[in-house]
DNA sequence: TTCGCACTACCGGTAAACCGGTAGTCCAAA
DNA sequence: TTTGGACTACCGGTTTACCGGTAGTGCGAA
């Protein structure tokens, strides 16, 4: 019996190379791929999946979300976290989410293989980095643990864009709500990380993966 | 007869397994490490060095201005360049500076023992990526290339200082020049790669590997 | 039901970014 | 010698970021 899987990446190229990555083995098939969380939800609710390959820096509904979402529908579904790196934060939040594994992109392909063969098995796979990661997390004291600062679906979506280069009106209009609000939310995500500029906030968000590290586009 | 060696790079972590990783070769000898341009050049003009691994993110005097003056002091020197990512305005002019090899972080350890001796040989070693970089460099009109932004050494520690946070003002205190003067460098620098905030600063300086992928600091 | 949280939205204020210009010195190349 | 680039520095202005507060709605947990 193979296992369903739906591929969750807003880069086409990777998707592509994480399918003829996992057609090396013949028990794995990627019936669907998925550009944003929304579109995840969407083929979730069609189709038959058993597991989710998901990218945690997605425009619009980020991984972390569409994995709450997901799991609350679909409770049997496993699902894998990629990220380019492993921050603490977006790690001890997608696995609160639900989800069974974590592995980083700079990770090689067999982890992800060995990570989706454990997880099948109902026990949970993180590589190494991600597992001495939250280690760490949980070293740090559980108190300070519990009190990290969390942060909320609609303040990672402002963050991603922050990091883009957009202005609080242009987020607002964006995200259909007013550039006073996104005001809010920026000063929320700047008290909770203790970040007090824009060139932070972007570090911030490259580094944790939230924000792809790719060349900015320039006006053109 | 062994090859003298410098490892220039801000991180000690790196260096040291730089260091274990040519420990590898009996004929490689590494005798001094830099952290900065500043001390590539001192310890270039105390001691013989045959060859200098240069990283291009360093704090103050960067690889690319380093390895010009290097060169120009002692023209027998051989550098090979290293960074995160293979942005082509680095990678270019880095080689235009005078290094012998460029090869990118994420490549496998073996790939700079063979640009070492490649390069020892007197012949140029670039890595796969970062050799396709330059022929895409090269493809893209000569004319293109000629007029491509060019940034100075001024321009790359001021865009440095811009996505470590800091201000106008406090750039200006860190460089000994005034404010004012830093606000026309951060214009040219937006002006000539067509970015137009600090959020599209900071990422460009991230992926362009001139300032490292960290977490942001906090206030601390 | 009450409480907390997320999300929404506004007020006012200061600091900084962003945009345009002019202008001097220094140095190296033409 | 002249020209051009890099670096320095200032003038003016508008926009945005950043910081502090208050406040309403809805929703889920205690």
């Amino acid at each position: 019996m193979s296992l369903r899987i739906l591929l969750a990446d807003d880069h086409q190229m990777f998707r592509h190379a994480l399918r003829a990555l996992l057609a090396r083995d013949p028990e794995l098939e990627v019936v669907a791929e998925a550009a944003s969380g929304e579109e995840v939800l969407a083929i979730a609710d069609a189709q038959p999946v058993d597991l989710v390959c998901m990218d945690i820096a997605m425009p619009g509904m980020d991984g972390i979300e569409a994995t709450r979402r997901l799991l609350a529908r679909h409770p049997a579904l496993r699902v894998i976290g990629l990220s380019a790196f492993a921050d603490r934060q977006f790690v001890t939040d997608l696995l609160a989410a639900g989800a069974r594994g974590y592995i980083t992109k700079g990770e090689a392909g067999d982890e992800l293989l060995r990570a989706i063969r454990t997880v099948c098995e109902g026990r949970s796979y993180l590589c190494p980095e991600v597992a001495a990661t939250v280690a760490d997390a949980l070293r740090d004291s559980p108190g300070v643990y519990a009190a990290a600062p969390r942060l909320t679906a609609r303040e990672r979506q402002v963050l991603q864009l922050i990091a883009e280069g957009l202005t609080s009106v242009q987020i607002g209009d964006r995200l259909h709500i007013a550039a006073s609000t996104v005001e809010v939310h920026r000063r929320n995500l700047m008290r909770k990380l203790d970040l007090h500029n824009v060139a932070e906030l972007t570090r911030y968000a490259i580094h944790s993966g939230i924000s792809p590290n790719v060349t900015p586009g320039g006006a053109g």
